[in-house]
DNA sequence: GTCGTAGTTTGACATCTGTCGTAGTACGAG
DNA sequence: CTCGTACTACGACAGATGTCAAACTACGAC
């Protein structure tokens, strides 16, 4: 019973200012988390967990979300048993003007577009 | 006595279509590869190993410099003693546009324009 | 041939990384 | 309270990574 009614647990993010692009470009260069960032930016919108189907374990799916949301690329937010996920583009483009979007690009061209039906 | 009279030993570099975001992403994301990568753009020239000073003995930065070639970011040629290091410009703005540019300019933008004394 | 300069190779080492399995915690439904 | 769902934490482990030191190779100058 406290007052995190609204959020749950709460997750540490860094800030804006405390992004690291070294940190950024190693969270993308892992396969599972390039294609996490992409279904994000797909989408474009909140995603659970258990929504990506990535051929891995939960525990090593946590921990891909995790290096991810420590480096700053996506922000997670708890709402019931459920853990929201959702690309920080915002930050990313404030810091890194054009960035995520040549990446997301490069991915696409180098992988295909990612399935529309999702 | 071989037939490399105008290469000396030759270096293996991956073909333009070999080039994989991924270890693209990975070489840069290491601090002292990315500095190597951003003096190589400011300068837009061929460099020795010895121009750059890093802060790291010759077998590291000649460990650096392979990764940097093998993930395809630049291209190795000896010429004499010496070995020249070049950006594959071309190569990554034909395969993923604009990504090369937006990396410099992030990176820029983190830690301050390269000093132009060089 | 001898020497010096430039860069390589090898081996070692501590740390990091991606992966798993198992056990655990948090929340909503009943 | 009990149960199921969703995710976490911990411990383990193999393999990769960044670093160094020491010995080595290649080339140009003399």
């Amino acid at each position: 019973m406290t007052d995190t009614a609204t959020a749950g647990r709460a997750l540490p993010h860094p800030a804006r200012e405390q992004i690291r692009l070294e940190f950024v470009l190693h969270a993308l260069s892992d396969p599972m988390r390039l294609q996490i960032v992409r279904e994000l930016a797909a989408r474009d919108a909140e995603l659970t967990c258990s929504q990506f189907d990535l051929p891995v374990t939960k525990s090593t799916s946590t921990h891909h979300f995790r290096v991810l949301r420590e480096s700053g690329v996506i922000r997670q937010v708890y709402r019931g048993t459920a853990k929201m996920n959702g690309l920080r583009r915002d930050d990313l483009d404030g810091l890194f003007p054009g960035l995520l979007d040549s990446l997301l690009a490069a991915a696409d061209r180098q992988s295909g577009p990612l399935r529309p039906g999702g």
